[in-house]
DNA sequence: TATGAATGAGGTTTCATTCAT
DNA sequence: GATGAATGAAACCTCATTCAT
């Protein structure tokens, strides 16, 4: 009853097995364990235990590096910036083109779900939701402004057309192909969207291409 | 602090009576608390706990009608369709339109949070993903159907327009302001969709009304 | 990787075993086994798993009934005033004597413990801070008022003597040795007190008893 | 956000030379941080974390000087031995009342949690509760022999007093005061028990001394 | 020697779910 | 049929402690 004391923690935790977290190589192993599994099974669900169990580590090492999960899931997302190419092909729809090409290699199924997961988790984590926008947003606008300028540069815009809009629709349009209706993107939507909308809205079904 | 829970029922003497769940109006009270919630705090975050309080029914009662969470919030969402307008205002262009602030005018700020809820909910529970489907791409199909064939019948419809997509169209750029961007959509938005895409893709900015 | 879905909660929890929470008699026994741990192991250690544990509860019904693990501590001792015995014995000496053994009395061991766990928690908690006052303030203060008003009425109390300290100076001494010196109190340390000092202090070395 | 913990030592280049835990005054300075720490949260909360951080060093810098918490709290304890003044000053009860003020002068804001803290730990770590009594019981003991011891001579003490409780009593008043009255302590409660219970107990309210 | 980094073992609290009345 | 009450299973986060450099 009274003589207990001294037990202290048992175990024997303590050793720094592995890389480092300040690796870069081992923190993106965290990265990866954190979008794969918000990719799978949401924002919430996305527990620190199988976050830590995924990249073999402990919580209490991801909790020296990360105050909270809001801010680990945001560092992962953020590390995971996309790439969209944004080649001159000549031609808007031809840009447009690439550029939906690339952005869907880079939306995996995984990242469907993590889209998905961006929302849910915005709802509740205002920083997340900062970084949503910055990450969604800013992207597919700093695209938009690039492609649309070379377009208006070569007169392809035919006027009364909202510009703003042309840009966002290709891009929407997947969304909701993936987002709602539970489509696998492909190849074969971009066409449809670059050649059965932007090309009848830009006027001509074929760009005309000077001999 | 303790004694909350009983509800106030009229100044009549004798037992609490309370109305039963088979009552189709009680039914519906416990749908708007579900909904209220799922739009509010998510799906996660909307526990059998506070549907209950907010419905002003003990969790066992709710478990009795309903087996699970997950069915309850599928009979919540079934019970709550919202019907489109789908009225023939003689040109494609304004049918549209109409549908689109038809759809707005349904889709409260409320809706918004719960379309979140609804893609987030539906990576855990397949039942919630059949219904999502059905209260997201039919309401839009069905729609879609209508207002297309009547435009096919007008012959407004360009050759060589992806004619499904011609229609998802203003729907996926509606959802992705909303969900993506953030934004309230409203007529302008509408307008912005219907004049500055929609027409020149029709092919005239406003079609040619002969006498 | 898709299929996972529905797994649910797991085991079978749901069974209201034994007798509630809403009676006192169970209750009792929750307060008992907080109280009895608080002794044991001090307000930190005495964790929730502790507490449901011995009081054969489950954690989540503890939640259930009580907001936080400070509020059940401050209900658990809120029950257990214990009743001092101010009973007119005739003189202040023995009033006092009396007043300390049936002090003591309640003061067990476990108690000794409950004191510093008090004094500890009330570092952190201002709800338990309160209590403290009430539970070690107020029964030495009310005890102090109605044998000090006996002892007045009598003329017991010499001129000179700082009445308010003449009272609370057993219990000090009581709790200095319990406290500090770590000692069981007992009867032999009372009359001590009693004859050592107090009785010095009133003057006479024995209250005359006239036959 | 990152780049933080290293601490400025001097302008001059070279590598960053900190003083190591063999040098007295840094052993000091780790002392300092953990009263302190003891003093404002209590035994439990002052974490190693929060004492590495207070004094600049490392974690694994105390484990290596120290081999757990408790010896490190021990040891920044037993260093802090407050100095009770012992002036002959003529009287018992001025012999007192200075020792009383030295020790109160000692007794600042912050050693009153560090008492609850010694109390707290105690019931934990054998070794606190050995040093506690030392701490704690062998100055007021030491200064209570010394004091009575020329009392005695001085033949001041009534017959029928018991010794030992008359040099605790008025370290009992003070502490009660302090720990279960949560007041203040100062020269007022001093001299309160020097005149109001030790004077009449000596037996003059003020020593009679006759020409 | 000093430190950055890692870790097992809890700690408090919450949630979907189920008996017994 | 409605409800009060109970519960297993996590979830997030913290702490004393120990390697490896």
């Amino acid at each position: 009853m009274a003589g207990d004391g001294a037990v202290a923690h048992g175990g024997r935790p303590g050793r720094p097995r592995k890389i480092p977290l300040s690796n870069p190589e081992r923190r993106r192993e965290v990265f990866d364990a954190v979008r794969a599994l918000l990719a799978e099974v949401g924002y919430e669900r996305c527990t620190m235990d199988l976050v830590a169990q995924r990249a073999r580590a402990s919580k209490a090492t991801l909790y020296q590096r990360w105050p909270s999960k809001a801010q680990l899931v945001v560092d992962a997302l953020q590390e995971h910036q996309p790439a969209l190419a944004g080649a001159d092909t000549g031609s808007f729809r031809d840009d447009l083109r690439h550029l939906l090409i690339s952005w869907l290699s880079g939306l995996t199924e995984e990242d469907r779900g993590l889209v998905i997961a961006l929302l849910e988790g915005s709802r509740r984590d205002a920083e997340l939701a900062r970084l949503r926008r910055e990450r969604l947003s800013r992207p597919l606008q700093q695209a938009a402004e690039t492609v649309l300028a070379r377009a208006q540069q070569r007169g392809e815009i035919p006027p009364g057309v909202d510009e703003e809009l042309l840009v966002e629709l290709p891009f929407a349009l997947v969304l909701m192909h993936v987002l709602v209706l539970d489509e696998e993107p492909g190849r074969e939507l971009v066409d449809r969207i670059v050649d059965g909308v932007l090309g009848p809205l830009l006027g001509a079904p074929e760009p005309p291409r000077p001999g």
